[in-house]
DNA sequence: CTGATGTTTCGATATTTCTCGAAATATCGA
DNA sequence: TCGATATTTCGAGAAATATCGAAACATCAG
């Protein structure tokens, strides 16, 4: 991932909003949620709450699908990968005492 | 960490100028760079790298010490390390396919 | 003390961001 | 088609951000 795409994936992700939105999803996972119920869930304004979703869909941290009158956003998995790795690429050279907790919260959830 | 001190730290992050800072701090080491040296790497003037600094510092992903005439500035490791904890306690429930790069990554830099 | 160097603070300006109400668009059920 | 529901787009205002030049502050060498 290139800084510019790191600047915005940051940016998209640096507001409370936007945060609990982002937080929201990934527990929803690849079912998604509703742009009503993120709103409802999130306690932000539809149109308002429209604004921060497209942020992070053109960020590629949330992906949208028509389901009837809704619209189901879910997590942008693929692009948050991205962003982690970034980070920790830059973070971990020579720094085992970072990844080391992160290595084991890894562990933790891969199976087997 | 909380999301108020996750969205603090995300913004610091979030502008090309500071993350570039951040990222060199992070690869000079515990040894730091002078806010000076630190300037002229990223090429921004020296008051407006002195605003960039104080908000990484504010955010806890800058700490600084002055010797002599300069200010030397290292990366805030510790802080670093628990918004990257923030960021994939979130993502990396139920999301194998997130986590199992990461973990490479973190293992390839832990000793032994 | 004086002058030079390194950094920060101040005050101002241009830009961006967040939020809102109102209106537009899309879909569905009757 | 009509009315209701779900979401987005538009236009505007308030607040936050990024950058700058000038000035202030801190430290050192002579």
């Amino acid at each position: 991932m290139l800084l510019p795409s790191a600047v915005e994936a940051l940016s998209a992700l640096a507001q409370a909003h936007r945060l609990a939105v982002f937080r929201l999803l990934v527990r929803a996972g690849p079912e998604g949620l509703s742009a009503g119920e993120i709103a409802r869930e999130v306690g932000v304004r539809p149109n308002t709450l429209s604004t921060h979703l497209a942020i992070l869909e053109r960020a590629g941290l949330a992906e949208s699908r028509r389901d009837g009158r809704s619209i189901i956003y879910t997590a942008g998995y693929g692009r948050m990968r991205d962003l982690l790795g970034f980070l920790v690429d830059d973070c971990c050279v020579g720094h085992p005492e970072i990844c080391a907790p992160l290595a084991a919260t890894a562990r933790s959830c891969i199976p087997g």
